[in-house]
DNA sequence: TGGCGTCCCTAACGAACGTTCGGTAGGGTT
DNA sequence: AACCCTACCGAACGTTCGTTAGGGACGCCA
């Protein structure tokens, strides 16, 4: 059982740098937008060797959307462990900051996902879905879970009001930047305004 | 001057079926996934044929965001008219029911538009970037008008709201089905959730 | 020392891409 | 009758695409 310094951490380090470099060009050109050969280039090889580390460009994508899932569900559950038995708007507040994570702080996986996903080949998307489902579950649990404590607007469409919360939250990508932005307050103020609204 | 009935019709069209087929095709597979064989396959003409239409892919696809952009602004302009001396709830209330109209009414150019602007090639982005930002201009002083009216609640950042809003409209032709569900509904649902919140 | 696995290479494949070319069928004008 | 314009075609161009084949360098283990 040897144990090996470089050599393991260049083996996990090419197929990580592949992996990040294809998430990256996918939210620039949409997944048909991006070449191997251009992949290869940013990640320093050739687009043949690819192929060492994946079988197919699809095999390649499909690894960047689960990886975007599993960035979500990390998020995820810290938020939930850290405000368990917290106040209803506490949590939601929680979930919705570590969505936003998982979107800019935790790498380019769950951007490409959100923006990507839809237009991916069938077979690509066909093997993901059961996985984005089941973080959607989460959200519909929860906010599920809100309705019945009375937390929620008597005749809230909870499912109609989590998709147009998802969308509201998934577009940030389009338009916050990271760098410049204060990811707390954009994770404060979707809050408020999900909570609450906009009205005087 | 001669008036021709089918082939002045004809004429528009096949600019029109290209047009269309283009923007239900770029919806499905953004717009470096659409080949102009296919294009062309769906209007029932060799892909030769578009160059007497277009000069160049890009054109078409320039094309349909324009028209995306032009649907819209329509869409607002019948929305203000109709609603002109209204209280805000109501004209905010039908502004959102034009932009979902022109996401599922008006055909696929908003809906083409929305989802595949971002990832299209630069030199097409830019030639649309002033459109498109006229349009949105219009939402944002729409907006001001009503914070400076005190309809908002005090500290709203109507720029981060604006885009929370076209956010939860834009993602919706990602799930919603116009033959199964209700607009009215759905409008109704964004709305009072942008307006009100969900919380109870 | 010899063999093996890892990691990447050059070279090339057929297919598909956007695009160009020359041509043709048919109606309209003169 | 001669001509032109519109709308489309088949064939081909050069390029890029995803992918495959075969090989070389390097470190590890027997």
């Amino acid at each position: 059982m040897p144990v090996l310094a470089d050599p393991s951490i260049d083996q996990h380090g090419a197929r990580q740098r592949i992996l990040d470099s294809t998430a990256e060009l996918i939210i620039e050109h949409g997944v048909a937008g991006v070449a191997q050969r251009q992949i290869a280039g940013r990640v320093g090889i050739r687009a043949a060797s690819l192929y060492h580390h994946f079988a197919s460009k699809n095999e390649i994508v499909e690894a960047v959307f689960r990886r975007g899932i599993d960035v979500m569900e990390h998020a995820w559950d810290e938020a939930a462990e850290r405000t368990r038995g917290a106040d209803p708007r506490t949590r939601l507040a929680a979930h919705i900051r570590a969505h936003l994570s998982a979107l800019f702080d935790h790498g380019p996986y769950t951007a490409a996902h959100v923006t990507a996903f839809r237009t991916a080949p069938a077979t690509v998307r066909d093997a993901v879905v059961p996985m984005r489902d089941a973080y959607e579950a989460r959200w519909a649990a929860f906010l599920g879970e809100l309705a019945t404590d009375g937390e929620l607007a008597d005749g809230t469409p909870v499912g109609l009001s989590r998709l147009a919360l998802f969308g509201a939250m998934n577009t940030t990508v389009e338009w916050f930047d990271a760098d410049r932005g204060n990811l707390d307050e954009l994770a404060d103020t979707i809050t408020h305004q999900f909570w609450n609204g906009v009205a005087a």
